[in-house]
DNA sequence: CTAAAAGGCTGACCCAGCGTCAGGGTCAAG
DNA sequence: CTTGACCCTGACGCTGGGTCAGCCTTTTAG
């Protein structure tokens, strides 16, 4: 006869698993003795290793009763559906195994190639940080809502920057960084900008961003901008009437904070 | 401005998860509304898209907000530690999937198919199914054991049934089954049997059982055999007195029952 | 204008498979 | 008699949220 360290010893388990076993109703609870120890006999060493065999197997505890009484074709399939589980398992590992390896090769975050080489660009041509970062955080929201595209539109904005126009609205929005809400060179950037943005205008600039855009999206791209640089919205308010907002795809509302969005 | 459902929209989570991190630390609490809802700027959707990808990449959620926080080495670091572990997982896994292709290859138990084709072959001769049980139990302990001798021994003994002495050791014991314990009879079966081991005794019966066999696993297979069969305690006393028990590897004590076994 | 649907709030319990105290009692040996 | 090794029950902890429950607020439809 056993206690239930011997029991737990002979099968290669801890005491604390045999006990569990009991509470879960997988292992029949033994007599005890005068001192209320559990006493076992040699059957609950067997039928202790048939449980650790099944649970060394990988199944769950919950099923491994009713395989132990179940037939062979129940058992068989059973082991199917165990063994399908058990697969899928495996390739959710192997996806979380290729993503971690995409972190490192972009910049640890959520980022495309593309778009980490465009920041790195930007930076080069000497546009404030904190544009960039301002950049960085609207790709974030871009490549969560459509990787691929975001990818795309960040390879064709990355190109542009070698034109001339493109880094001529970041440096005049740089400047725009260090002013008030009322500064009256507001007015001067604005032209400066609408002059860049016409320039811009004409062939894919269409195509960069402002189609495939929903209006959530686009409201929240605007808001990432507008939090991090005060005089942004009223400098997005100026374009507007200028009429050239509209076609850089940002809404820019009416150059009043929103109120909130709720619900998707 | 967002809700908690507006956020956990762009993220792609649901409001209890958005919760979830704010409660622990992974996600700053915003600010709340003159209602006590609470408030989200842009930000936080970009904050908990970055948490997103590294949970989505199997990151534990203690560790995430050390990764957000990293610079580029640290985060190598720690990306190839948990790289290991989901290989690791991976591992544990593909032994699970290999362990159930092995149980519906046994009998759906911890047994080797030496064993299995053993007990067939019992059956087949005509043992008692009783005997054939304990033998079954038996081998589950020492499979648990040392499964690799356990199968080399099991196949030994396989061939050996071809030969005769083995067989009628077998039948006796059967017919031993369904006596008391006190019954007269049980002294002639005890000198069938000893005949029997005589003859079995010459070459490599010793092999099969009795050596690696240490003493509280011997106690143990003794005890399943006189669990199950009443009259086997009293049939092996009287074999010992004939010298015979101690060359079947049967340890048998004094023939009384044991006091309980305490530790490993 | 009002009622209902849709969200939001906190708090609490639930899943697996045990590990790990806490706060005792028991047993064999020195 | 003490010490150390076991045994007992009961309860909380871990992961990553799911799922009520009970109540309040906001939006929308009639």
């Amino acid at each position: 006869m056993l206690t239930i360290g011997g029991l737990a010893a002979h099968a290669g388990v801890t005491v604390r698993t045999v006990r569990h076993y009991h509470a879960k109703g997988l292992l029949p609870e033994p007599e005890r003795d005068h001192s209320g120890y559990r006493v076992y006999g040699a059957e609950a060493v067997v039928e202790l290793i048939r449980i650790r065999t099944l649970t060394a197997a990988g199944v769950p505890l919950a099923r491994v009763r009713a395989l132990l009484d179940a037939g062979p074709e129940e058992f068989a399939a059973a082991v199917a559906e165990i063994d399908h589980r058990l697969r899928e398992e495996i390739r959710v590992r192997e996806r979380h195994r290729e993503r971690i390896a995409g972190l490192v090769a972009g910049d640890g975050l959520a980022l495309p190639v593309e778009v980490t080489g465009l920041l790195e660009r930007l930076r080069a041509l000497g546009v404030d940080e904190r544009i960039v970062r301002i950049e960085h955080d609207g790709w974030i929201l871009l490549a969560a809502h459509s990787p691929e595209q975001a990818a795309a539109w960040a390879a064709d904005k990355r190109d542009q920057l070698g034109e001339g126009p493109l880094i001529e609205c970041y440096r005049g929005l740089g400047e725009a960084l260090d002013l008030a809400d009322d500064d009256p060179r507001l007015a001067g950037l604005a032209d400066r900008l609408a002059a860049c943005v016409e320039r811009l205008d004409v062939g894919r600039a269409g195509s960069l961003v402002g189609e495939g855009i929903e209006p959530p999206l686009a409201r929240l791209l605007d808001s990432l901008a507008f939090d991090s640089a005060p005089a942004a919205r009223r400098l997005i308010g100026l374009l507007r009437r200028r009429g050239r907002a509209d076609r850089t795809g940002i809404d820019g509302g009416d150059g009043r904070p929103e109120a909130p969005t709720r619900g998707r």
